[in-house]
Order: structure tokens, then C-alpha cells, then sequence
DNA sequence: GACGGAATTT
DNA sequence: AAATTCCGTC
């Protein structure tokens, strides 16, 4: 809960693990993809498209690659959109530390939730002068 | 499939 | 800045 941040992440208590809430602020600018994976893994009727993997903390697979890249497409008006592009989105994210890949699991991706959740809750910005922008995600 | 450079887009 | 598009390489 830091203000002005774009992201707001929260435990969901009695959620199976890993049990991570992110919504977008209202009035923020658009949808980043690290959100939309979250969002898709937070719902149920999304299960058999890409859930978490039981076992290691934060990571997930993804079970219908052509599917997720269909539905990110859709919510980026992007109909062009397809997994080899939506996982060179998701390579980006390795130098961020934002994700990262299980190496030998086909379509399995790690969250790397420590270090999102510093960057989130960035001490930084609790003594941030006012007018100094927080670190955004 | 997975990786990452490079140019381009929003 | 965060992808999107394209593509050569392993």
C-alpha cells in the first residue's frame, strides 16, 4: 500500500499457496503483462489454461500456450498476439527479476514475488519528499 | 521450445 | 518504459 503506486498486491487469507492479489489502481495506465499472468492465475475458470504449480512457491505453467497469448491479445488489442511474442514479453522480465525460467519445465515460469514485492513496498517512497514520483511497476 | 538482439510501436 | 514484431541461433 504505497501511495501513488500503480500496483496493489495483497495475501488472500485461506487462498491455497501461493495466494497473491493484484489489481490495477482505477484511472492507471495500461494493463502490464505480470498482471494479467497474476490475474489469470487468481481465477478458477482459468485453471486448465495456466495454474500454479504445486510444490515450488510462485511458480506456475502454462497449459495452453495458444490460449493465454489469445486472451492477452484480446485485453491488449492485439489479435496478432501469439506465445512466441508473449514470451519474449516474459524473457524481458528475467533482467527485471520479475520472472524467471524453470529450466527443463516446458511452459513453466517463476515469480521471483521477494524481490516484486521490494520493488512494491520500495522503502524509498515512505520518505519520499512530496512530488517525487514512487518507483513504478 | 527457449533465448536474446534489434528495430519499431504505443 | 513496456511491450510488439521479427528473426537468427542453439
Amino acid at each position: 500500500p504505497v501511495a501513488g503506486c500503480t500496483s496493489v498486491i495483497g495475501y488472500i487469507p485461506g487462498a491455497p499457496p501461493p495466494a497473491l492479489a493484484v489489481r490495477s489502481s482505477p484511472g492507471s495506465r495500461q494493463i502490464q503483462l505480470w498482471h494479467f499472468i497474476l490475474e489469470l492465475l487468481q481465477k478458477e475458470e482459468f485453471r486448465h489454461v495456466i495454474a500454479w504449480q504445486q510444490g515450488e512457491y510462485g511458480e506456475f505453467v502454462i497449459k495452453d500456450p495458444d490460449e493465454v497469448a489469445r486472451l492477452w491479445g484480446r485485453r491488449k488489442c492485439k489479435p496478432q498476439m501469439n506465445y512466441d511474442k508473449l514470451s519474449r514479453a516474459l524473457r524481458y522480465y528475467y533482467n527485471k527479476r520479475i520472472l524467471h525460467k524453470t529450466k527443463g519445465k516446458r511452459f513453466t515460469y517463476k515469480f521471483d514475488f521477494s524481490h516484486l514485492l521490494l520493488l512494491l513496498w520500495d522503502p524509498r517512497s515512505l520518505c519520499r519528499p512530496p512530488g517525487m514520483p514512487s518507483q513504478r511497476l
